[in-house]
DNA sequence: TTCAAAATGTGTTTTAAATCACAGTTTAAA
DNA sequence: TTTAAACTGTGATTTAAAACACATTTTGAA
């Protein structure tokens, strides 16, 4: 990983609201303790199991959170811009206790650990707002959970496709970010299971799909399978 | 609800390390606005869809979060003392997002949520230790919904009695607080493929069970079924 | 102390989706 | 530009656990 390029976060134009509350003196901190640095699409950022070293905060791109389970690897969250990754470095582990991968083209800053701590400590307005972060993933992972364990692949595979465009996206249409394996790992299903139900999706005219470009065209009815299951 | 009784927070026997961090000034105003409360055995403490008013803190007893899914309910977490339970609430929504229900007799606080927030804004420290108290439990949320996903009733079972023994009651035996539809309800699984695990791993001398008293007897094996799944 | 309502136990049947097997297609590296 | 590797598509078979159906036991409220 090169982290050769210093980063000047003073004038950064993708600043997230928790650095927003930073005051000149916190900012230059952090700047001092920050590099910037490229990730190609697949490339790991940083893998279960190894040592600890920063926390990330992605400026653009896409990234999956992701875990080795018993039978397979599982995606736990996708985490777009302007968000950090790996908070939970600051707990006394000393190693990563899941994996992230750059999903597409992805620009990452590397944050010290104690500088982040610090901020945290010094800054309440800072901590306030990491907290309400980690609030919106608590919600949203309960829901995820609740989906991915309770409903039928059709269900899964609709609320998967509708977060993806909702939320990911902000686009009815949308690149596909993730293979059939990758999906499948992500809504727990097996990669021909997604297949079939993309398929029947699109012969129902609930989407289009021309290769990875999907376009969201029955809002309604997805969202009804995705609530009913 | 009965909030009557005020608290003692200066002289509370069961400060988390969160409060621990407060100063007289600031510990003082908890006081202020913290109201103790006990609920019995199967006692509602917030329901999921109604209006959010406290951040309520264990001060003893048992608490199951858990949500309605389209096919059942879901329990996301035990709670036991010494933990904040709602904190989401901080966030602007105004409804609860799931709910939370006392597993024994329950001995709680409930703290004025802007109150809450106050203390996060002004003390890092405060908001330092709930911002590990979340990762922490993020950590473990991921574990347990790799293991609901990946791992079958026998692995799921095992890895639940073994939570229970270990993080709950730090006790190789300890009394159920859980019924068999709960049970289930955890685990992600039936009430009667529960009866048909327990009873396997009694029958197999891997715990002993007397009514609702379950003693963990071959530790090493129930965890090895526990990560194999 | 009685008695209905919960909770638990056990055999049988059903089912959703995994797995298997293999063909075709796209992608990226040499 | 070629070529292997990764990805996608589709039918047939298998399987883990849910659902069903009922008997029995426990619990807690009148």
């Amino acid at each position: 990983m090169d982290l050769s390029e210093k980063s000047n976060c003073t004038f950064c134009h993708f600043k997230s609201q928790a650095v927003e509350t930073l005051d000149t003196t916190e900012i230059t901190l952090l700047e001092k303790n920050c590099a910037e640095s490229v990730f190609k699409k697949n490339a790991i950022i940083f893998q279960q199991g190894s040592l600890t070293s920063h926390i990330a905060y992605i400026r653009s791109g896409l990234v999956k959170i992701h875990k080795r389970g018993p039978s397979r690897d599982q995606i736990l969250k996708i985490v777009k811009p302007l968000r950090f990754i790996g908070i939970p470095t600051i707990l006394n582990g000393r190693r990563y206790q899941y994996s992230a991968t750059a999903l597409v083209p992805t620009n990452l800053c590397f944050i010290d650990t104690d500088i982040f701590k610090n901020l945290i400590l010094q800054n309440g307005s800072f901590g306030n707002e990491i907290i309400n972060e980690l609030c919106q993933d608590e919600l949203r992972f309960f829901d995820h959970a609740i989906n991915r364990l309770q409903k039928q692949i059709h269900g899964r595979v609709a609320e998967a496709l509708l977060y993806l465009s909702t939320e990911i996206f902000a686009n009815n249409s949308f690149l596909m970010p993730l293979s059939g394996k990758d999906l499948g790992d992500f809504v727990h299903a097996s990669r021909e299971t997604i297949t079939r139900t993309l398929s029947r999706f699109k012969k129902e005219g609930l989407i289009d799909k021309q290769g990875r470009q999907i376009t969201i065209l029955d809002y309604k009815t997805l969202l009804h399978i995705s609530r009913t299951g």
